[in-house]
DNA sequence: CTTGACCTTGCACCACGGTACAGGGATTAG
DNA sequence: CTAATCCCTGTACCGTGGTGCAAGGTCAAG
């Protein structure tokens, strides 16, 4: 298993150099084995932690919520029923994301069919897909 | 069709009145007309506005993103084939964040279901639902 | 064995999305 | 009529998520 720098790091998971170090500090990445020069040797693994944290972030996850994700996988067996119950909370958070997509979705391609379709209509019908009072 | 103060708004649409204003400045919001007194009075139209900028945040849009959706509507006839184009692009951009998020919660299904489960396993799978190279 | 490209640290700065505050005017309840 | 509560504006500040810079150490190529 051969080790990267940080730099190679940022290169192969298309990031800032320096937003691996900030990365590391709020703990999303584990701080890695130095060299006896005091150079972070990154393992292959982390290319896919950091994406993961890129495309977490494109779906509206914040850092926090971030890290609380990754934290799912590593915590003791003690609060297994913890975990579950926060993994639970999470499904459920995605799965209302993916509601709210869809509508989303739904009123845009409303739009392209029917308002910019031949007869050019000049009023399109609003987005309207997330009217609900609550959420 | 009554009207509604900048403090109605932000109740009814649950955002704090600051926000109102930096909206409107963002134009976000049309600059609504002034009573006599110089205060806005917003249409009751205003508060679904407000609540389809909140949800398109939490579905990891940007406000400038959530600007060109509302932008959409508006667009003059005579630009139909690109706003055509710009909404392909927004209902493919929502297509790909449904994947993603679909990805996610199937892998945070198997977590629950296969780490944390009677057995009670102390190492889990990491959540690796968006490992691909590109995108 | 030097030059350039990397790495280290601490610290300062940035954009985005708000949020608060001061100083003043309007409106409404009692 | 007056106090409380709203509204107005400009301006300053805040948390999040980075990004850049300076001063110095390291490593690999020529």
């Amino acid at each position: 298993m051969n080790r990267l720098t940080r730099g190679k790091l940022a290169g192969q998971s298309g990031v800032n150099i320096a937003t691996i170090r900030y990365y590391e500090k709020l703990e999303l990445l584990p701080a890695p084995p130095r060299s006896n020069a005091g150079y972070r040797m990154f393992s292959t693994e982390s290319v896919n932690r950091v994406r993961f944290i890129k495309h977490a972030q494109e779906l509206g996850f914040s850092l926090k919520e971030i890290k609380e994700l990754l934290d799912l996988r590593v915590t003791p067996v003690a609060t297994a029923t913890d975990v579950r119950m926060r993994a639970s909370g999470k499904i459920a958070d995605i799965g209302n994301k993916i509601q709210h997509l869809r509508a989303m979705k739904k009123s845009l391609e409303r739009l392209v069919n029917s308002c910019c379709g031949i007869g050019s209509v000049s009023e399109c019908p609003i987005l309207e897909s997330l009217d609900s009072e609550e959420n």
